[in-house]
RNA sequence: GGGCUCGUAGUGAAGUUGGCCUAUCACGUCUCCCUGUCACGGAGAAGAUCGCCGGUUCGAAUCCGGUCGAGCCCGCCA
C-alpha cells in the first residue's frame, strides 16, 4: 500500500512503503540521502546499508523508484519524519542527466526563457517552477468558488466558429470540411446570448489571437475568463462584482500558498476593499502632471502610464488594483454601451501590478441601438453569423456587463513573473508552436 | 509591421576598446574521501570547433558584412 510524503507523520513506527521519483542524493560516506518526490512533496530517506546505495549508482534525478522502510520521527529531517532500514527498488531507471535543474531554483535572462520552454515537460519538476502552476490553479480555483458562490453557471462556448464574428482583432483561419471557420478570439457573444438563459454566466476556456505581437504580455492562445451578468442595475455593479472578486481571490490564494508565494518571490499583497477609480481623461492628466510626457491625445494608457498608475494607486490608495474608467468612445465596440455623456464609453481596463488584466464593459442590450451601432461600426446585422446573436436580443435580454480577464497576465502579476508566458506551461506565440 | 538588444561546455553566467584566451566561474556529470545532510562539504577529472557563413588582420569569442535563432520595447490587446 502506497503512502504519500504526506501522510507519514501519521505513521511514525510503521514500516511503510512510498513509491515516487529520485530527487536529490546526498552522500556523506557511512550514510545517504534520497529524496523521493511524489505529488504531495519530498520524503527524505536516510540509507545505511551500502549495497541499497549502490542500487542508485549512475541513476540520475527522475529515477522511479520504490522505498520500503520504517518511518521514524526526526526533529533534524525537513517535516519532522524521514524512512530508516529503506530498502530501494528500482522501477524505471534513468541515466541520461536531465537538460536543466530539477533539484535547484531555475535562472534564466529574459533571452533565455526559450531555454525554459523547449524543456518545460521536465522543467516542471522543479518543485519552484510547480509552484507557479499550482499557484495559478489555486487561483482558478478560488474563481470558480467565488463566482459559483455568486450563482454564476459555468459554459463553455465553441472555439471553432464561423466568421470573425467580433471584427477588429486577427483571427485564425482553418479548413472545417471544406467551409471556412476562425479559431473562436473571445466568447464575447455567446456569453452574452446566455445572459437570457442564465443571468449569469462564466467561462474559463482559450482563446485565439492571431495578433503579430511580441511582448512579455502577449501570447496567441490566451487563457481567458469570460463573465457577463445580467439585470445590473448600472455599470458600477459590474465594476463591483469583479472587484469584489480579484480582491476575494487574491486573499484566500495568499492565505493559501503564503509560503509558496513568499519562496517564489510574490510581491506582498496590497489591496483596498474598494479599487480605486479614475477615468482614462483623469490618468492621462495626472500622468503629464507627474512627468511631464503629454499622452492626452492617446485613445488607451500606454503601457507606462498603466505602470505608472499602478504605483500612483499603490501608494496614494494603498491598492494594487486599479479601474481605469470611462474608456473613449474611440475604444468602443458596436456590442459596449455608450457613456451618459456620449464621448466615453461603458466601460473599464482593470489594471494590477503594472498591467491590463481585465476589460469591464456594461453591454448595449436593447435591440434597436444594438443594431444601429453595428451599422454604424460597419458590421453586417444580416449576417448569417449574429443572426443568433440578435435573436437572443428580440427575445429579450436585460442590462448585463461582464468582462475578458487575462487568467496568464493574473498569474503571472500575482507570482511576480516578468513574463506572462512563465505563468502558461506551454505557450503559443509567434514563433512557438512546441513542445 | 517598426525600433533596440542578445547568441560562449548539459544549465546559468563572465570575458566583447583585437594579442596576457591554450576561453574564466558556478551548477550539473564522473572518480575518490566523508554518519545528520537539506543549494552538504573536500580532492580530482571529463565536457565549448565562443550560433552559422564569409571578410578585415601577422593575430578574431572580440571588428565588418550576411544568415539563422532568440529576447525586449512600441503598435494592438487579456
Amino acid at each position: 500500500m502506497r503512502l504519500l510524503s504526506s501522510e507519514l507523520k501519521t505513521h511514525v513506527g510503521e514500516t511503510v512503503h512510498i513509491e515516487g521519483w529520485l530527487h536529490k542524493k546526498r552522500l556523506l560516506g557511512g550514510l545517504t540521502f534520497v529524496n523521493v518526490r511524489d505529488r504531495s512533496g519530498l520524503t527524505q530517506v536516510v540509507i545505511k546499508d551500502k549495497e541499497e546505495v549502490e542500487k542508485l549508482r549512475g541513476l540520475q534525478i527522475g529515477t522511479v523508484l520504490t522505498i520500503d522502510g520504517t518511518a521514524v520521527e526526526e526533529p533534524r529531517a525537513p517535516g519532522g519524519v524521514e524512512l530508516h532500514d529503506a530498502k530501494v527498488t528500482v522501477l524505471v531507471p534513468v541515466e541520461t542527466e536531465p537538460p536543466i535543474e530539477i533539484d535547484k531554483p531555475l535562472s534564466h535572462k529574459p533571452e533565455n526563457l526559450d531555454t525554459l520552454f523547449d524543456n518545460r515537460v521536465l522543467g516542471v519538476r522543479n518543485l519552484q517552477e510547480q509552484k507557479i502552476f499550482k499557484t495559478r490553479a489555486t487561483l482558478v480555483r478560488n474563481i470558480r468558488e467565488f463566482l459559483q458562490g455568486q450563482d454564476f453557471v459555468e459554459i463553455n462556448s465553441p472555439k471553432i466558429v464561423a466568421g470573425a464574428a467580433e471584427g477588429g482583432a486577427e483571427v485564425f483561419k482553418l479548413d472545417y470540411f471544406g467551409q471556412e471557420a476562425t479559431l473562436a478570439q473571445s466568447p464575447q457573444l455567446y456569453k452574452q446570448m446566455m445572459v437570457g438563459a442564465f443571468e449569469r454566466v462564466y467561462e474559463i476556456g482559450p482563446a485565439f489571437r492571431a495578433e503579430p505581437s511580441a511582448t512579455t504580455r502577449h501570447v496567441s492562445e490566451v487563457t481567458m475568463l469570460d463573465i457577463e451578468m445580467g439585470f445590473i442595475e448600472g455599470h458600477e455593479e459590474v465594476l463591483d462584482m469583479i472587484q469584489n472578486m480579484v480582491y476575494a481571490v487574491l486573499h484566500k490564494t495568499y492565505e493559501q500558498l503564503g509560503d509558496d508565494l513568499k519562496s517564489l518571490n510574490a510581491p506582498e499583497l496590497t489591496l483596498t476593499e474598494k479599487f480605486p477609480r479614475y477615468s482614462m481623461a483623469k490618468i492621462h492628466e495626472m500622468y503629464q502632471a507627474a512627468t511631464g510626457k503629454d499622452m492626452t491625445h492617446e485613445i488607451d494608457l500606454t503601457p507606462d502610464e498603466e505602470k505608472w498608475i499602478c504605483a500612483y494607486a499603490k501608494e496614494h490608495d494603498g491598492c494594487e488594483a486599479v479601474f481605469a474608467t470611462d474608456l473613449p468612445i474611440s475604444k468602443m465596440k458596436f456590442y459596449h454601451m455608450k457613456g451618459d455623456d456620449g464621448a466615453s464609453a461603458k466601460s473599464a481596463d482593470l489594471l494590477f501590478r503594472g498591467v491590463e488584466i481585465a476589460t469591464c464593459p456594461q453591454r448595449e442590450h436593447r435591440y434597436d441601438k444594438l443594431v444601429e451601432q453595428m451599422k454604424a461600426a460597419g458590421v453586417d446585422p444580416e449576417h448569417p453569423g449574429f443572426s443568433h446573436y440578435l435573436l437572443a436580443f428580440k427575445h429579450g435580454l436585460p442590462a448585463h456587463g461582464g468582462c475578458g480577464f487575462g487568467i496568464d497576465r493574473f498569474a503571472e502579476k500575482t507570482i511576480g513573473l516578468g513574463n506572462a508566458k512563465e505563468a502558461i506551461l506551454f505557450p503559443r506565440d509567434i514563433n512557438r508552436l512546441t513542445p
